[in-house]
DNA sequence: AAAATTCTCTGACTATAATCAGAGAATTAA
DNA sequence: TTAATTCTCTGATTATAGTCAGAGAATTTT
């Protein structure tokens, strides 16, 4: 990270407050209070549950509360108990909320479309372009990962998508317990461990790693959800589980890996790893890599 | 313009307003309510004119006078007459002041840097460059353009500075009186016009057109401020002249120039101008273009 | 069955961010 | 010299945004 980068950001994040921001809150906020605006957008055209919009809006029970009663008194929203569990309350729009989030809608598009209309052609692709890589990259750095429990909710969630994944993409479907284990026991400290990936508190991907005295440690279950690929998160996953790995006093990581993972593959070639002979019998595997770390 | 990038605009905001915005005022209003800490900031450590800070944080008399009085009492700020105008006041930063802004400014860079640090090297030029690129594009659909007024002050500050860089860049220097004329007159509706570019009320760049009864019309003055060139703004002046010109029942335009004005000649070329043989005895000219618009 | 937890709500309160009217001093224009 | 304008300020008032404590109903855990 040098000097020009950071100035660069600040030099970004200050012209993109002023015309992005101000401008925003200012269409958004025509005929109500912000407050009441961002939580008309946020219930959308579907509905939903109270306690969704306080976390997504991170605001206080009792204020998300007072701002639905408002809502509410203007005919725009409609709050009713689930019928599953009635603690819990779901939020629509009226006909009249329908419309009113529209009309937000169309000022959203509007002021987008101001920003694009002073430019040439050549100008506005330029500028898609350099707003999507943007927003890639600092969607990726939005990611963070940290060590979690394999067991708990977001960790299986993560496992299962994997599996699933596998069972789609090898040929001849993939059974779990067919292959080398890696079960919750063996990815918790101090015997292994689990990195859990999140963008937004949901999880987007995993690795975990066994430990063994005296032999190679082993990468197993890396995962990175589809939306969130080719931001480098597969790289960053390797990089803090060789660094773990490394704290532990492992000198040689192994993995193994399917012939049809082919982002996979280039990846641990991209990072270093060597393709050796194979040094187990897991069964879905075609590729054996190891790296000293 | 299409969908896509509108779509790609809108998505964009979301995440910057999200990412940039959000964590901006929470670092900036971390002590001081958010109004403070921006007047504060924008006090700078040479201190400002009240009128000033109002007019460039859009913010009401009283209010300001309120949020100086609060930063007063907290020993942060003093307020001076100036000696010239008694009835306008500086702020100045007290010692006490100056620290506080430069925790603030700590802040934003200890922001900045959070921004870049989950990301790998490569993520992170590429991050800069399309900030960079994002940036100058905002900059220049900021840019607008408005048919002024020859005479007032703007207008003249634009040609003043048209006239000071041809006589910096021209070989023997440059006397307007010798040329040919541009009179405010002839740049005054209905004989002609003057489009003024402005970037934050700023002038920043202007174009005449003399308009001519059964001849081609002239294209005089084109002038932008060195620093916002390259955004594109001597093709928009261009086009929007020759969009008046049309309107004005134009069928043929003219214009000439001088050899040291390498990047106004490759504009005239690009925008479709013809190089053509000397239509007038302009003394400073070395090129003469017409378009048929 | 009792205890703990979750979810939403109301009441009471505070801080922040304004806005409007008008006054007083200084300066500029007529 | 008078009138108009500019600049900043104070007083009065409002809207917005938010916080904290605790209650009541429903559900889950023990």
């Amino acid at each position: 990270m040098n000097v020009q980068q950071i100035q660069q950001v600040r030099s970004f994040n200050r012209i993109v407050t002023e015309r992005v921001g101000a401008l925003n809150d200012h269409f958004l906020g025509r005929d109500h209070p912000l407050g009441e605006a961002r939580l008309l957008w946020e219930i959308g055209t579907e509905g939903a549950e109270i306690r969704a919009l306080r976390s997504r809006l991170g605001l206080d029970s009792a204020y998300v509360s007072r701002l639905l009663r408002s809502l509410e008194g203007q005919n725009l929203v409609e709050v009713k108990a689930s019928t599953a569990d009635k603690r819990v309350r779901y939020a629509y729009l009226t006909k009249a909320g329908r419309k009113e989030r529209a009309e937000l809608d169309r000022r959203a598009e509007e002021f987008a479309r101001s920003l694009l209309v002073p430019l040439s052609d050549g100008q506005r692709t330029r500028l898609a372009a350099a707003m999507k890589e943007v927003e890639r990259l600092l969607t990726a750095s939005l990611v963070n990962i940290s060590i979690e429990d394999p067991a708990n909710a977001d960790a299986q969630w993560c496992i299962g998508q994997y599996f699933a994944e596998l069972n789609t993409r090898f040929n001849a479907g993939f059974d779990p317990t067919l292959g080398i284990s890696a079960h919750p026991h063996e990815l918790t400290p101090p015997a292994g461990l689990l990195l859990v990936a999140r963008l937004r508190q949901e999880p987007v991907g995993c690795g975990g790693l066994k430990l063994h005295a005296n032999a190679p440690a082993e990468l197993k279950r890396m995962w990175v959800a589809p939306q969130v690929r080719g931001l480098g998160l597969g790289q960053r996953l390797l990089q803090e589980l060789e660094r773990h790995a490394r704290e532990a006093g492992v000198t040689v990581l192994h993995l193994e890996t399917n012939g049809t993972l082919t982002e996979a593959i280039n990846m641990y070639r991209r990072s270093g790893y060597q393709e050796v002979a194979a040094f187990n019998d897991e069964p879905y595997a075609h590729h054996w890599f190891e790296k000293r770390v």
